[in-house]
Order: C-alpha cells, then sequence, then structure tokens
DNA sequence: GGCTATTGCGAGTGACCACTCTCTAAGTTA
DNA sequence: TAACTTAGAGAGTGGTCACTCGCAATAGCC
C-alpha cells in the first residue's frame, strides 16, 4: 500500500519543521538556512518550496510548532500532581526556558529585533503565546496566592527574570546564584520579604 | 599639519567601532557584515583588514567598547544625585536594557549560543561585564537595604528581569506591565510583600 | 491503461559573503 | 632627499545564499 498524497505532504512537512526547529537551536537564525534544513529533513530544497512560499514561511510555522511543544511538555511535567507546589512550577518553568527546543524561541525573537518582516510575522504569535501563558498560570497554585489583578504582571516577570537568566548562562552560567534565585523567588511568592533571605536557603 | 600614523590609526579605529556598534543594533549580527560595517565607517574593506586580523576581532572589541559605554551612561544618569533612590536607578537601569546600544549585546549573547568561537572570544568581556555590575551595585542604595550576602542574586535578578523583558517588549511590548513592574520591584526591594501590591500602585 | 494533479528533485542563477593580494599614498627617519 | 614603514584602496577568489524552473515519479480518477 503506497501512501496517499496526503500522507506524503504531511510527513514531508513535519520532516522539515523538526529540521528546522532543531536548526534554530543548534545553529541560529542566520544559519538556518534552506540547505541546512532540507539536508536534516532528507528532502530537497524543490520539495521545500512546493510546500512554503519562502524560507520565512516555514520558519514562522516552526515558531508556532514550538510554542505548542512547550505547552505539552510543560502540562506533562504537571500531570500526576494534583496541585503542583510553587517550587515544583518554578523549576518547571526554568526547564522549559533552559530546554534546548526554547532556543528557537531565543532566535527568533532576538532577529526580530532587526528584521521588520520577521518581526511583523513572528508578533501575532508571540501574542498568542503569552496568552496561553497567562491562561495557564491562572490554574496554577501562584493564583492562590497572588492578587488576581497582578498576576499576569508577576508571572511575566518570572519568565522574564528566566529568559534573561537562561540568556546569560550561555557565556556565564552561574549555578549557585541560580539556584538561590529559584528559593528567593518561591519565597517572595508564598508572601516572603527580601529581608528574610536566609529563611529561603 | 598633516594628521601622524597614530591620529589616522586611531581615528580609523573609531570609525570603525562605531560602525560596528551602529550595524549590531540596527541590523544584527548575521547582517554586520565586514561591507556593511566599512561602508558605514566610510572606509575600504581593505583598511579595516590592516587593523583587525578578522571580521569577529572587530566585533569583540566594539562588545567591549558597549559594556565601557554603557557604565558611562549610567554613571552620568547617577550624577547629581548624592544618593540615587531605589526607583531612580531602577529607571537608569531599565533605560540601559532598552538603550539602542545595548542591542548590539543581545545580538552578540544570542549568536553566541550557536556560535562556539563567539562564544569562546566573548565569554571573557561577559564575566568583566558582570563583575562590573555588581561592583556598581555595591555603591548604590540597594546595597543598604539587602543582606550582603544575596546582594548579586537580587541584583542580577532584576538586571536578568529587565533583560527578559527588553527582549519580548520587541515583538510585544505591554506598557502599563511593564510600569507596574519597576513600582513592584522596588516595593519588593523596599521590603514590602507581593500580598501588599497594591500599596506599590 | 491513460489522463491529470500533486509531489519531489537538483542543477542553475545572480547576489552577497569573508577574506586576500597587490598596488598606491603618506608619514617617519636618517 | 632617499629609504623604509604604515595605512588605505578595491578588484579578485572561492564559497554560500534564497529561490527558480523544467523534468521525473507517483497518486487519484476514469
Amino acid at each position: 500500500m503506497s501512501p496517499s498524497q496526503l500522507q506524503r505532504r504531511t510527513e514531508t512537512i513535519g520532516k522539515l519543521l523538526d529540521a528546522t526547529i532543531a536548526s534554530l537551536c543548534e545553529k541560529g537564525y542566520a544559519a538556518t538556512s534552506v540547505s541546512e534544513i532540507v539536508s536534516r529533513a532528507g528532502v530537497s530544497s524543490g520539495a521545500m518550496f512546493r510546500h512554503f512560499d519562502t524560507r520565512l514561511d516555514l520558519i514562522v510555522a516552526a515558531a508556532d510548532e514550538v510554542r505548542r511543544r512547550q505547552f505539552v511538555e510543560f502540562r506533562r511535567g504537571l500531570s500526576g500532581f494534583g496541585s503542583a507546589s510553587i517550587e515544583h512550577c518554578l523549576e518547571l518553568l526554568r526547564a522549559a526556558c533552559r530546554a534546548p527546543i526554547n532556543g528557537a524561541w531565543y532566535e527568533l525573537l532576538t532577529a526580530a529585533r532587526s528584521d521588520e518582516e520577521l518581526r511583523e510575522r513572528l508578533q501575532p504569535f508571540t501574542v498568542r503565546y503569552h496568552e496561553q501563558i497567562a491562561e495557564l498560570a491562572r490554574t496554577l497554585p501562584v493564583a492562590g496566592v497572588i492578587d488576581p489583578r497582578h498576576l499576569e504582571t508577576v508571572v511575566f516577570s518570572v519568565v522574564h527574570l528566566l529568559d534573561g537568566e537562561a540568556l546569560a548562562a550561555v557565556v556565564h552560567p552561574q549555578p549557585e546564584q541560580e539556584a538561590m534565585r529559584l528559593k528567593m523567588i518561591a519565597h517572595l511568592l508564598r508572601g516572603g520579604t527580601l529581608y528574610a533571605l536566609s529563611d529561603a536557603g
């Protein structure tokens, strides 16, 4: 039984998305060339341009696939814990920020700084990403201890903090400071102050 | 009186550093090609390779120049305030993160993710950058209200937070949340808790 | 089997890349 | 002034880029 045209199409597109995500993580945005992608995917450049009009179309599609996979993974980390602790959620969030696949997202955000077309194409996907994070946060234990009016500000502060930390860790990792930092955040979320930090260690 | 060779050399190198920093900010790392740099600087590619063995040598030199200028600017923002308030320092810090010139640093950090040579060359400069930030922080008002053992963790948490925020703001700025966030951080640094956030607004 | 539509292929195209090399211009020194 | 060193210029080199296009293979349909 030979594969149907739909099956062929779907499989090729899947291989291209996988290859694009892997290349973004390992090689970065600029080096994620069409030839790099198609050689990873094991298809020809002709096949790629059959399904995506431009390289940018493929890359934007890959960005949305990253968002999807990040949520699948985060929810998988939560499952089995009826009500996960704040510490567990913070560990999951840091793991998400440090996950290789998230490197693709950093690549795209940074490249968007100086690439207007990418910036415009990426914008709706980023908004959707943030909305989904906010939605998820409302189901987490932190929602029980923070004023709902400030929940988004607090949650994205933690997300931004871990993003910035992940970026800096590329060239200057500081494991002890990072371990302390997670305890500190958990302590603050529980209502503690920075004055009583020794309690958090 | 014609310029001496030292003057010519210094001026050409200066123009190349300016052009490289500007190109990194506006065009990004990948698009900061030799031809882009030299056309901005108004010199030939031959002149560039006379003073820097490779494109990477020039870019790393430009990175250190960015670090230098960021501190000059930050200290300039402090001058005139015998003892600047925590709010004032946070505003200065956010301005530093959002400054166009800092885009060059984000470009290099992100490019370093997937470029081993850049990563190795950038590492010592990043360590120096962090040490200098920590040193400066010990002279700021925040040093008076935080346990010295945790000062670095706290300071770099704020720095990472503002870096992550700046990165996300490229495609999804949220001015209201960002204003609230700075009040929140000042409130926490003063010893407040996340429970009493309404006081911070 | 025969016809059409979809999918896949990969050589070809012009543009740009980092970098080299040779030549000219200019400052320095004796 | 003559010899030497340093600075600047820019065409040339080999390679990679995104993308095109004509063709071959296969699936769907009669």
